[in-house]
DNA sequence: CGCGTCGTTGAAGCCGCTCAATAGATGTGG
DNA sequence: CCACATCTATTGAGCGGCTTCAACGACGCG
């Protein structure tokens, strides 16, 4: 029982049942006996710090994680060398779950800010999963939501403009954020303008444009990284390019 | 006994050991035992016409889909009415998966050309999977294939221009026909036009130039929906951006 | 044959990219 | 504490790839 500064993780108590996002994480809707089957497959780990791999493409994949706290990017590259930013992941949400079939995890998450987690050893979870039946639906669940993200985001980069997409992102991070119990209006953004145009199939320039535009219009103030959110009945309107009746592109409607 | 014209699927007794595409379907790697498990849920059905729906968006969730012969697109709509194609599904591909989460389709799935397929109750399966580990493993392999898809997918889209797009979708094209045992060379589209167009993010018009620009340069021989690949590897080569010294979008490269 | 659908091709315009310069923030060392 | 370097973000000017608009051709079907 030192009082030695570093921190020993591997001694530290887990317990879901304590977590601040346990209705957001894995264990969602277990009973408290298999709660207690999931713990056991608990790694215990430090935090990250920004810029820090959570995992890296071509890594074995070994783990699912949890995120605790702060934020983590998730990117795939391919030979050339391009690379496109996946998603943008916040506390109660799991990463990972792409590398089951290859074995291999194929894209990288990267840590925007210091960031905690949970790491759950995939081969344990499918054995758990085998007796819970709780567990292997919530599994099944978070791969089809995982889906249904990228879907949308699909069908974000497909049909929407610059503007309209800038509005999403505005809207959906707020939304999210408010889902999380912080403030729905003022934002603090862990991801540089880079990283937002990466993630949005645009240019850092196109981005910076577009949030001053939206700010010359009182949409939003912003600050570097700090977004107050002023008018979000318009910007939901825009984001859904109801809008543009001049330069909207009408995609293959039938 | 009679001598209907009219087959009674009901009746037709299903067997996935006998199927075709048995080793590429959902019941790839189980035992003879497990898979008499999984016949017992398949539900009998009559095949699709053209511009039939394997489902659509709004419907309750309730089975999960294996095409067995012909082909499928996925596609999701927006409250605007922004239609985007996700995939294309061919023979032993698995349709529905990204339903789970909600319990009901948010996607609509339709039949490109005729096309069979099985249907398996997800409830039945999911219990199933309970029992029969390798099947529950298979299960959550699927979805991982489908997420990874997915990301190329938004990889694509998000760094390459129109002609790599091109490309890129011959050459994947092709290779997954030639996996299913048809040529490789000899390709018949079953999507319009349009349809490309709109899974690649593009405009018909652009389809159609740079497919007649591939025929100018010997690259593809094309007749409507016959494309035949007469030069693989410049494709290959373009589809990987490798050509592009000029104009090509030098995205975020870190 | 007339009609509708689908695909091709041309010309022109625009949105977002490229290039470039500047400002602001952060860090470092003397 | 300030000069300097570095990195990120902002803003402007110009260009280009893809879209838009339009016309035409090819094919299938009644």
């Amino acid at each position: 029982m030192s009082r030695s500064q570093v921190i020993d993780f591997s001694k530290i108590k887990i317990s879901c049942g304590d977590c601040n996002i346990h209705e957001l994480c894995l264990p969602r809707g277990l009973e408290l006996q298999d709660l207690e089957q999931l713990e056991k497959v608990i790694k215990r780990t430090h935090p990250l710090q920004t810029g820090d791999y959570l995992f890296r493409a071509g890594q074995e994949f070994q783990y699912i994680y949890a995120l605790r706290s702060g934020s983590i990017k998730l990117n795939l590259m391919d030979e050339q060398g391009n690379d496109q930013i996946l998603g943008f992941y916040f506390p109660g949400e799991i990463l990972g779950l792409d590398a089951i079939d290859k074995k291999q995890h194929l894209c990288s998450a990267v840590a925007l800010e210091t960031s905690s987690y949970c790491a759950f050893s995939f081969s344990n979870l499918s054995e758990i999963c085998q007796l819970v039946p709780g567990l292997q639906n919530q599994m099944l669940r978070l791969m089809s939501r995982e889906l249904t993200h990228e879907n949308e985001l699909l069908l974000m980069i497909g049909t929407k403009n610059a503007e309209e997409r800038m509005a999403t992102f505005l809207i959906t991070l707020s939304s999210r954020f408010h889902q999380l119990g912080y403030s729905a209006k003022e934002i603090k953004l862990s991801m540089s303008r880079q990283e937002i145009a990466n993630y949005l199939g645009l240019t850092i320039e196109t981005v910076s444009r577009i949030m001053s535009r939206f700010q010359r219009e009182q949409l939003i103030s912003v600050n570097r990284k700090q977004v107050n959110i002023k008018n979000p009945d318009v910007l939901k309107h825009i984001s859904s390019g109801s809008n543009a009746g001049s330069g909207k592109v009408q995609w293959y409607k039938q």
